[in-house]
RNA sequence: GGUGGGAUAGCUCAGCCGGUUAGAGCGCAGGACUCAUAAUCCUGAGGUCCCCGGUUCGAUUCCGGGUCCCACUACCA
């Protein structure tokens, strides 16, 4: 048995996240958080809201509340739809809850006792009529290369220059639009990462072989770029105090810690939350001289998120010279796209967590969400793929052998895992299917490929199919019922295995499907060395005979042209 | 602009180190079966593997150039 951390990148705390943030990280934690479990492995699954910086304070004031109003707000409703869509986090925690402010302020202390960390003056925008310094973005003005007259103060959206706010003709706040801005001398503490520029990149090389190339060549991209000492506090109010030693830092007593200073950071200290609700040691999953060395550490995350998590982090970690438990393997998403675009909140492209499970089960999210998972590129989410996944994979293959089995044995065999006959050639070729295909199944999941994963589920459960047209119970019925009776019992162990197998990526289904059949709790893993002690041919006379099984209420319904029709005038798609 | 990723059947995608009749699922066409949610099973038709060069006995696979799409580009997260 070995012990897994996995960590799913932060939803931001600002509103409810769509189905891209969800398949780019919570669900697919969620997904090997549920298969490492079903491998009988001890699993700690880690989330939280990141809930610090400017668009958090923003939104607040926007609806008339405080941050903290705000964030307790938003914190319950992700909480609720993470719910909803079966996320099996150990912990969903807060960045704003007092373990991450003491970490925070204890990495920038023991950084700065590093040489690490040093005070300097920058020059930024201010607007007086807003009160608040602006980032970059939060300004706009005419662009000084081509004269468009929105650019942001970091980059113009016409002719694409990277501009300094500084540069900007006619600056005025994007927050207000107020034009009263100007520029101010503000003095910021800076994380020295050219210092570690080689011991990060010794680091990278340790690990990048674990990586999938898509992280490993974000994160040397940057190391190659060359790291830049970058500010890690900010002119707002609403984020972790700046402290040294315990006590409000002179100078800074309106400033707090950059969000992505504090952000990774609440892995422990959401870590921290979830022991002291739970009477748990956080420090044997943490500190490597406190039990964390046989740790196996992972990360999900889209890939906007890579170099924060292969790089800053890295520094802040290494430069503490503190033992902490680092990261082994890192999965990074690419993006779930609408219709071949991208999922928009202002213009109302795309479906959101929170109408996802108003259309629909969690499971149909699910399922489609992994076996379409952007892993190797963008990919699209158009409803027609949608309806053909859902119909074809949940309702004709998997629900439909679900029913046509347990309604036979009901019909025939009193409900009951009927006795009698004797393996043959067709349950042969189903032993075979099986000693092919698990090992697979096993072998994609651990490699973290979730696409194959699901195709290998969905093939293991066609093969039901397939020897249940071999077998053909309903013919041999009219000549030997103990030939029957052979076919419905492989059947209905075929249902069992397919319910265990179903668990990481439908587990509301899966449950249904163990529930009817009477599986107890402590029968629904997939230990291997369960299936060792009697080979593969035990896995299709697992029940024993006589248990009484159920025809569990209906699955799947298939999914509609009208509502199709409906749902792409209700959520845009061309 | 820089950097990285992608371009393979109608659609979504697999195809480590060059040699395969180039694969899967969906969709489509035909057939079988009838236990089942008109579900299932079988068979089949579909591909100048983006373009142009090069290396090689041989390139979808390697190299160079080009075209198109996407992402990142560090004080929004």
């Amino acid at each position: 048995m070995a012990r897994i951390l996995i960590t799913s990148a932060l939803p931001y705390i600002n509103g409810v996240k769509h189905l891209g943030n969800l398949a780019g990280s919570m669900l697919p934690a969620d997904v090997y958080a549920r298969f490492n479990r079903l491998m009988g492995h001890e699993v700690l699954f880690i989330c939280a809201t990141d809930e610090h910086g400017t668009p958090a304070e923003l939104a607040a004031a926007e609806a008339g509340q405080t941050p903290a109003q705000y964030c307790d707000e938003q914190h319950e409703i992700q909480k609720r739809v993470g719910a909803g869509f079966s996320l099996s986090f150990d912990w969903f925690g807060r960045s704003s809850r007092e373990p991450n402010r003491k970490l925070t302020q204890h990495f920038a202390d023991v950084l700065e006792d590093n040489g690490l960390i040093e005070e300097r003056t920058s020059r930024q925008v201010y607007s007086v009529d807003d009160k608040r310094f602006l980032p970059d973005r939060y300004v706009e003005g005419t662009c000084p290369n081509c004269g468009y007259e929105k650019a942001r103060g970091d980059q113009c959206d016409n002719c694409g220059t990277l501009l300094d706010p500084v540069d900007l003709i006619n600056p005025y706040s994007s927050v207000s639009g107020s034009k009263n801005v100007e520029i101010r001398d503000t003095r910021h503490l800076f994380l020295l990462q050219s210092k570690l520029q080689d011991r990060i990149r010794k680091w990278v090389d340790a690990r990048s072989a674990n990586w999938p190339q898509l992280t490993s060549s974000i994160a040397y991209k940057w190391l190659d770029e060359g790291l830049i000492d970058r500010s890690i506090t900010r002119d707002l109010s609403w984020g972790i105090p700046v402290t040294r030693h315990g006590k409000t830092r002179a100078g800074f007593e309106h400033k707090v810690f950059y969000v992505w200073f504090d952000a990774p950071v609440e892995y422990i200290g959401s870590t921290v939350e979830w022991a002291e609700a739970n009477q748990q040691n956080w420090e044997r999953w943490w500190r490597t001289d406190k039990g964390a060395d046989d740790v196996a550490y992972v990360q999900f995350m889209g890939k906007d998120n890579v170099a924060f998590h292969t790089v800053s982090f890295p520094v802040t970690i290494l430069g503490s010279e503190e033992p902490w438990k680092q990261v082994d393997r890192l999965k990074a998403f690419n993006w779930l796209n609408w219709y071949g675009g991208k999922f928009s909140t202002s213009s109302k492209r795309g479906v959101f967590m929170d109408q996802a499970l108003e259309l629909l089960p969690s499971d149909y999210w699910r399922w489609y969400l992994v076996a379409n998972s952007p892993e190797s590129s963008d990919t699209a989410f158009t409803w027609e793929s949608f309806k053909a996944s859902i119909n074809s994979d949940l309702n004709d293959v998997l629900g439909n052998f679900v029913n046509r089995i347990t309604k036979y044995a009901s019909a025939k065999f009193e409900g009951q895992v009927p006795d009698g006959g004797t393996p043959g050639e067709h349950e042969a070729w189903m032993v075979q299917q099986l000693q092919e295909r698990l090992p697979q199944f096993i072998a994609h999941y651990e490699a973290m490929e979730f696409r194959k994963a699901a195709a290998e589920t969905r093939a293991i459960w066609a093969a039901g199919n397939e020897y249940i047209t071999k077998a053909a119970p309903w013919t041999a019925y009219k000549t030997s019922v103990d030939q029957a009776a052979l076919g419905i019992r492989t059947g209905l162990n075929l249902v069992a295995l397919f319910g265990i197998i179903a668990q990481p990526i439908i587990p509301e289904t899966a449950k249904k499907i163990l529930d009817a059949l009477n599986i107890p709790e402590g029968n629904r893993s997939l230990d291997p060395k369960k299936i060792g002690e009697g080979g593969y041919p035990a896995l299709l006379d697992a029940l024993p005979r006589g248990l009484p099984i159920a025809v569990p209420p209906q699955l799947f319904t298939k999914i509609e042209d009208a509502q199709v029709a409906e749902w792409k005038a209700r959520f845009g798609g061309e």
